[in-house]
DNA sequence: TTTATTAGCTGATAAAAATCATTTATTAAA
DNA sequence: TTTAATAAATGATTTTTATCAGCTAATAAA
């Protein structure tokens, strides 16, 4: 069993309070009482990843959860013959790891950061102490559970059931609903053509070419890594096997 | 918004009390006090259900979860393309419908009984105010929760990834651990070659041809409805992809 | 800046899987 | 029991998707 080992570099000295935090009003954190949450404030530890940089890889063992400040990281697995499947996206307020934590397991998937990430790192036992004192906050947590597990149950029937056109359609909507547009209207997440493969469980060419197949019928507009969505409507069309 | 109804025909007159039943030990009711269990016995119905008969539908408002006894049943979706997609099982000693109690939504998954199945449908209030008052229990749902969402992630990943006789050979696998086997050495669940298909996302045909085709190789064994693993570690290589 | 490396793209071909058509079993109904 | 209806099986064909190969563009390293 690997341990996950945290470099001292990650830390930053500006720590701030988690009572200040406006993050935690986007997830169960926010049910944490002001004692609750002094005690995890002093015990948490402030952490910055790079773009690429793995946080915790399959396998791992983690002391504790990590509340997404700012940035987006991917959720992965890898399989059986090399190929990396991504299996949820993460950003800012959500918890990561908490899965694990709770069920006192080995993490099951690997998370890498797709930006400069800052992400609070809580430890196990403050966590356990929350849930166990803190009705509030265990239901709270239990909903986001529930959430998580509608999500992939609906992921799972999509991946088995859709075309490779289809399931590209669906997550390119489900990219720009989850990380919204930027002033350019681009989708705010910057993927490799290999990643988009990922998600939709394809081979890397096939992703490449039905994303100019989408441009050449002016769905969408490719720059770069930078995708945007000029005809939503018909990219739904397309997903739902219209 | 649609409600399930119950019809009174299933309300089998002879109820035992849930102090005495052995199913809860095998989930988290085994966590309620005597008090709760009185409670939730004498507030509960116990319902039979008729093989190929729907428990309840996609969409609709349930009041309470369902405590399996007896009997097996499918958790299916159905796409857009009128094709069913099975996401899961469930057998006696799993609850079924926590996942729209907790979140106070409708269900998402239609469920059917398999074979004769013996359910105790408990009201939605006692099993909050369960939650709410036995930390014993909210935890343990809790881990069922996080159970429930790694299988979910392991099953999404192995959809996306492999071919449809990867996907096939790993759902035989995944019916004799769950189901084991008769006497026999069958599997001991009964499926139509549509709903094999329906496992793993593939079409009818596709599905018979393959099963065919193991049995021509010799690694399954088949009768009917009845399916038998004879090498089982050969299915596993061929899940595997070598 | 030049060179090396990686990522992205495109065509050709092979393999996998879906669809259509037909036949044969199996089960349900008359 | 006979007939009708449904499920299972198989062949032929088409469509989809993966793989291989080669090329170009973009990025990183020297």
């Amino acid at each position: 069993m690997s341990y996950i080992i945290i470099p001292l570099y990650h830390i930053i000295s500006t720590m701030g309070k988690c009572q200040q935090c406006i993050i935690r009003h986007f997830n169960s954190f926010k049910s944490l009482t002001t004692e609750e949450l002094t005690c995890i404030s002093d015990s948490k530890t402030e952490l910055t990843f790079k773009k690429g940089q793995v946080i915790f890889t399959e396998g791992s063992t983690i002391n504790g959860v990590f509340c997404v400040k700012i940035g987006k990281c991917k959720l992965s697995k890898l399989n059986s013959n090399g190929k990396e499947q991504i299996v949820r996206f993460m950003k800012g307020g959500d918890v990561l790891g908490y899965r694990s934590v709770i069920a006192n397991e080995p993490v099951t998937l690997t998370v890498t950061a797709l930006d400069e990430m800052k992400a609070c790192f809580i430890p196990k036992s403050d966590i356990m102490e929350a849930l166990e004192k803190n009705p509030k906050f265990i239901m709270d947590m239990m909903k986001t559970a529930c959430a998580d597990l509608k999500e992939a149950n609906m992921t799972l029937s999509k991946m088995a059931q859709k075309t490779v056109k289809q399931r590209l359609a669906d997550s390119l909507l489900f990219l720009e609903e989850t990380f919204s547009t930027n002033e350019d209207g681009y989708i705010d997440i910057q993927l490799s053509r290999e990643e988009i493969s990922s998600i939709i469980g394809t081979a890397t060419e096939s992703a490449i070419r039905l994303l100019s197949e989408l441009k050449k019928e002016k769905i969408i507009n490719l720059k770069g890594k930078n995708i945007q969505i000029i005809n939503s409507s018909k990219l739904k069309n397309i997903s739902e096997g219209f």
